[in-house]
DNA sequence: TTAGTTATGACACCGGTTACCAAAGAGAGC
DNA sequence: GCTCTCTTTGGTAACCGGTGTCATAACTAA
């Protein structure tokens, strides 16, 4: 307890031993150990061309010696902007939601960009103006926006209305193509589709998710294209609605396995409702994956615990919040011109014990 | 698309059709059509108790009529403090850091105050240098720290070196009451003893987490200490070191369940690693709970979903984070005197199938 | 009237920025 | 070679939207 780490306060090598009364550098302590103003040392910090070399060198090699930087809440009340990246997110999936956090936080690493983060309930009243004031008292440099708020036209016309850059990440495109990272979630369920049809199986059932999300039409879309491509069609009596959650799961297969001719393989929105049919299918006997297939979608930690491990629609969730952040600094900071760069997120099966040839 | 919700653009009803060009108020247009100086509005703002009560509630009606809300930004650099409190945290767990942020949310909900996320690894050279700038830069609020970096004593020095307000969440108290929000795992581990204890078992097995955790030893701790209760003891050879990590826990379970006198139950550091115990059991066919008996930690939603569902111990943790912001908000807003109310956070066994009768 | 609050304002300041102007240096025209 | 632009480079002042300090005005109480 005694041997503390002696910290490298860089620079300032002072060593006010008992008093820390070491206040931070301030743009005008530098411009004066240059000799110039503050103006320049200005100019400095935001590039400018407009410096000759030998002042650059010298205020940098000072502003390095001292550590200097600058304090982004003055700089922000300069700029009229802050430098404070605001998640805005109503997705229950904690999974989901710290993975995108951190791909955020992945890409603005060393910008001096931090991270606010925004769960909110679409559902709520006032819902949008208390999105407003938070995006506008906060003045936030930009925002990323998961499902299912991603998919509000309300809140993204206030976003535009504010000024405020933002990026959407979506199961399909809503927007320019600059302010959308697109998840292809019909694209994950027609792979899971394909699976299950290569497999054999012709009775298969879908439970979808909240229909108050895109991606429970999308998975359903894709998985019936998916099915389609394979000369099976999507039995509409097989298609029953899910809210996304573990009960509903149970509910949900609980109907179809109960039908005269049960599916021999349910594909779901998400892995929580897949682990309800793990249930639902553990209470009518029937043995998976011999007298069931079940396919998931998130692939989730989850999927790999239960037994047997589930096959499960896999996101590179990480990635898409990177992405969405290095959208977001490309649209705050180029005016106008984009590199055009748009990194695709594409979903794979994770195949598992969960899925095999019917009976 | 066409019809629009028609945002309540609270009090400036000029209701400018084209040019959305409204701009916030500012203290100066409240100060201006109330007739008195800037500082006054301030003084109102800041709740000084030295404004007459008729200027106090002119000054309010002009400020509610155009909806006015002071800027944080400016605030800050005049305060040299921000109105953003960090959560740092290098807990893997999603489902925790998830519950935590939204409790702190809770507890400032309405207070003007936000909420950053930072992310880290203890074992990342230049750790606490950057959670230092990101304190520094930041003039953060306050700090919420959870385990393992809230048991960094290294990381603490620093925020008292900066002066910063800081609440550690931890299992076991390390710091003054007011700046802990403690969460007993020892007591926890302990009602799992008594459990197990009561329904007979005899050979009881520990898989700890990783030894970097405070929580690793306070829950052996407890454990044993539970089963002393019960006229018990812990042996140490049926006490093996996992890391928190559903292969850790595959792993441990295999060698303990490999014993010429294997366990009758097990119980261990997190439902993660009960997960893998799950798996270890099912492949050396080892019936669950018949034969053997196994309790988790943290009581995970998954540990409800594993088949047989999972006994578990139970942490309030969104409450944890509300607890750990009112604190925080407390030590930063009162000066010197607290209220002295330590909300207590109770771990409790939730009991499902996964525990029995030892045959 | 004097003194002691209570209430308010003027002004500088927090740490940066932008707008605008001035000086210095470079090349052009004479 | 000298003045005259033009471009580069730097400075000054105002400002972003609030707060602190301190002086002073207004009101009570003595």
């Amino acid at each position: 307890m005694t041997s503390r780490r002696p910290r490298s306060q860089p620079g300032s090598d002072t060593s006010n031993g008992a008093v820390s009364a070491r206040k931070r550098a301030t743009i005008n302590d530098i411009a004066r150990l240059a000799g110039v103003s503050k103006k320049t040392v200005s100019r400095v910090i935001n590039r400018s061309p407009f410096v000759k070399v030998d002042t650059r060198d010298k205020i940098n090699a000072i502003i390095k010696e001292l550590g200097y930087r600058p304090d982004p809440q003055a700089r922000g009340l300069a700029f009229r902007r802050s430098f404070l990246i605001g998640m805005i997110y109503d997705n229950p999936n904690p999974q989901y939601v710290v993975n995108v956090q951190q791909g955020i936080l992945d890409a603005v690493r060393d910008s001096g960009l931090e991270l606010v983060v925004h769960p909110c309930n679409r559902a709520e009243p006032g819902f949008l103006d208390q999105v407003q004031t938070f995006v506008e008292q906060l003045k936030l440099f930009g925002v990323v926006l998961t499902p299912s708020v991603s998919e509000d036209e309300d809140l993204v016309d206030i976003l535009r209305d504010l000024d405020c850059p933002y990026v959407r990440v979506a199961s399909v495109s809503l927007d320019e193509a600059e302010r959308m990272v697109v998840t292809h979630d019909a694209a994950g369920a027609a792979e899971a589709a394909r699976h299950l049809a290569d497999l054999g199986h012709r009775q298969v059932a879908f439970i979808s998710g909240l229909p108050t999300f895109r991606s429970s039409h999308e998975r359903r879309r894709g998985f019936a294209d998916g099915l389609a491509e394979r000369g099976l069609t999507l039995d509409p009596r097989y298609v029953v609605e899910g809210a996304y959650t573990y009960d509903s799961g149970v509910a949900c297969a609980r109907r179809l396995l109960a039908m005269d001719t049960p599916p021999t393989a349910i594909f779901t929105g998400n892995d929580e409702m897949a682990a309800g049919v793990y249930t639902a299918a553990r209470e009518a006997g029937v043995a998976i994956p011999e007298a069931l297939s079940i396919v998931g979608y998130d692939d989730s930690p989850m999927a790999a615990r239960l037994w047997p491990p589930l096959t499960s629609v896999r996101l590179p969730i990480r990635d898409m919040g990177r992405f969405a952040a290095e959208k977001l600094i490309e649209l705050a900071s180029s005016e106008g011109e984009h590199t055009g760069r748009h990194p695709e997120v594409r979903p794979a099966l994770a195949v598992r014990e969960s899925t095999a040839r019917p009976r």
